[in-house]
DNA sequence: GATGGAATCTGAACATGTTCAGACTGAACG
DNA sequence: CGTTCAGTCTGAACATGTTCAGATTCCATC
């Protein structure tokens, strides 16, 4: 290829993320990776704090991945229901060359403090672009008011765990999580719509209320 | 003491949680558990698969110990709000003095494959334990009927959410924790109260088919 | 008591994530 | 050119989870 050399950091990251996807995980060694990539073992602690940040790594890549392939599916898609549907789908479609790892890497995120929790400020930037993406899709939508700020955050933590169920989803093709997402999403969009009629306004009100509470 | 000797299995395993409790989970190793228990460290390994299947035994304890203060707790309380915080108030409390093993826990129990899994099919002792306590919960309360089966699932789920909550709960003795509780159990008991309601029973009928659609 | 096989125990060896003291490289400066 | 220095790279060493080929103990059976 031409273009500038590839940084080494790049080729490390280019390396481990390959091996990841071929072969998993847990049987890909530090060596391995360094090896691979033609550099000594310490490079990679060099360039990266840790195997665990390197998986950190791919997460990103499946969210841009994610973020890229969003802007089509939602153009010319409206109602809440539909663009969460398309939303959710080609999210599945950025995961799915990663279900093997899926494992791995939600029982490396989960952990509290771990860098690669959605939660943690290391992943700000990642879990920032999901939610944007569930902010957009929400954009255009009928919403209301009680549920309009919070509807983002609580569309992504609903997708947090459609990831969760997919990473569990061990039917060919993760064809139960597709019906998850089929099946949820327009849900949601009448659990939302119905969020205004009058005996339910008030609980939407304690729920939003404990989400924002909690939130902090 | 007197009474029947101590089997090493029983030994292995009470050094273990002790040592977890004291160090956490880390900076314990499995070396300075057998050497604790004097033993050998390969018989740590003879009767526990592994490092995490100790853990497992703490996941397993502290159920245990949830499901006998919950006897209690329930007694003489009426309503699905009030015993429901009732039985996460004292789950939180058979939980305290693990906290901070709550990562490699709930890491452990998230992984699939593993028996605990709420999406796993192999349905193991102690989560049939804690959805037994949720269905103790509901008894006596009023539900209508498209929920009656389902709720102490959706219940179990919800106890999951809150023990995922308070494992990333860093607050001084996890007040946030004990808050979301305090605000959700009541909450939750007003939701199920409102999928009554004429506009909302379709709605609830929805999210019951499509819980046990994918469920299986 | 003797025997044989199963259960249990031993600790050295192995694999792998991680660290670190030092070697190397290239650019800036005199 | 020689010096210096920050940035980068090296690979051996370390810590720890895990395995395993034997040693040992236990116990039913004769």
């Amino acid at each position: 290829m031409s273009g500038p050399e590839e940084s080494t950091r790049e080729l490390v990251r280019r390396t481990a993320l390959r091996l990841f996807r071929e072969r998993g995980f847990a049987s890909t060694t530090m060596r391995t990776v360094a090896t691979e990539a033609g550099v000594a073992t310490g490079v990679a602690y060099y360039w990266f704090g840790s195997k665990a940040d390197l998986v950190q790594e791919l997460y990103l890549d499946v969210n841009e991945d994610h973020a890229r392939r969003a802007a089509g599916a939602l153009e010319g898609v409206s109602g809440l229901g539909p663009r969460l549907r398309a939303l959710w789908h080609v999210g599945l479609d950025a995961f799915e060359p990663s279900h093997g790892l899926g494992a791995e890497l939600v029982a490396v995120a989960i952990r509290p403090g771990a860098a690669e929790s959605p939660f943690s400020r290391a992943s700000d930037a990642t879990a920032r672009l999901s939610r944007d993406l569930h902010a957009q899709a929400v954009q255009g939508a009928r919403v209301p008011a009680a549920l309009r700020d919070e509807l983002p955050y609580l569309l992504w933590l609903a997708w947090l765990g459609v990831t969760l169920f997919w990473v569990h989803d061990a039917s060919p093709g993760q064809r139960r999580t597709r019906a998850l997402v089929d099946g949820a999403a327009p849900l949601i969009a009448r659990l939302v719509r119905v969020a205004g009629v009058p005996g339910v306004r008030s609980v939407v009100d304690d729920v939003v209320r404990l989400a924002r509470q909690v939130r902090a």
